[in-house]
DNA sequence: TAAACCATGTAACATGTTACATGATTTT
DNA sequence: AAAATCATGTAACATGTTACATGGTTTA
């Protein structure tokens, strides 16, 4: 149940429409939490119904119309709650380290081009995320209001260097195996 | 669609029933797939009936009677193919990120005591990491068998580390800032 | 023999993905 | 006026989660 607090977020920082929501999500809102805009026009609906956020009453709502919403307070108060509230870290999934042990099963046959390709993604990645903090966050102290944002895009600068050497490593280990031919 | 393939792998490494996958799941393969035993007992059947796993003939099937799996040829093909196909890595989702950029517009108040609670988690699953590494993989040259195994523990236990720091880092930080109530 | 546990499931629901539909606005 | 694009949606399906059901085996 994150979706919802991740809208709610979006549209305190800025009361926006279904796309706009949508482009957001696919920058920097996605960078740690993803949705395409068909889950969030059905998240918008069930919000409003819920009287957590309502349409801006300036736009006449008709289909293919602008619509933009903004939050109301018991959407400020489920969001607060929400954050505060104790959760159990969720379990990972990553694919690459499952496809990893199914080589070890079956063979590494195939796998090694999609490695290179996962780290030239990944030092892309890094790359824009680096740009963004040379550009937002220039050395020295932050302010006060831009400290917890300095602080997840840290995150995912050092994240993105993880998988970087970690590939890299993979790649190296892979130039030694013996065979790459199905067992 | 990768559950099925982690099934496949496990089934591969070792042919079981439900409930030992169940258990494996929660252990060494759960570290980066997770599966819930209605999951996995759906999955089961689904393998079966597209004939790539069956169940072991020995024992007979009755409701409350163990049912062992094993792989079947079809099903080592399909594990082969899609190990090796081309995959774009998933976006990731990180609820505890999501939080604090929540944080940042309704105020920390009461995120502080659940950041250290997740440290201590991270922490402890460092440390069971590092114990299986020193039991499984003494210092020295792995065989080459062992040595996907040992890169993928790898990046577990680099992905541990990375938390506890930036969890630390992140501790520091909300210990500067200037009041911890909501905006 | 009752309780606890082992083992396999069913059902209902929540969330995420993919393909498609439709009206409005802008550009050529 | 046709085509491209903007914007909001529907429908069908796949996957994941939570609660519960049922029979068999072991232990107090």
């Amino acid at each position: 149940m994150s979706l919802p607090h991740a809208i709610l977020t979006a549209l305190l920082e800025k009361p926006s429409s279904g796309l706009e929501l949508t482009r957001r999500f696919d920058k920097s809102i996605g960078y740690f939490w993803s949705a395409t805009h068909q889950q969030i026009y059905r998240e918008l609906g069930r919000l409003e119904a819920d009287g957590q956020i309502r349409a801006l009453p300036s736009e006449q709502p008709a289909r293919g119309q602008k619509k933009s919403y903004e939050v109301l307070p018991a959407g400020r108060a489920e969001l607060a709650r929400w954050t505060a509230a104790s959760q159990d870290p969720k379990p990972h999934r990553d694919v690459m380290l499952l496809r990893l042990r199914a080589a070890a099963v079956v063979g590494t046959a195939g796998l090694e081009a999609d490695l290179r390709r996962h780290l030239d993604l990944h030092r892309l990645q890094l790359a824009e995320y680096q740009e963004i903090e040379q550009r937002d966050f220039p050395p020295g102290r932050d302010a006060p209001q831009d400290r917890l944002r300095h602080l997840v895009l840290r995150a995912g600068i050092d994240l993105e260097t993880f998988w970087t050497q970690w590939l890299t490593h993979a790649l190296e280990e892979f130039a030694e195996l013996p065979g790459s031919e199905a067992v």
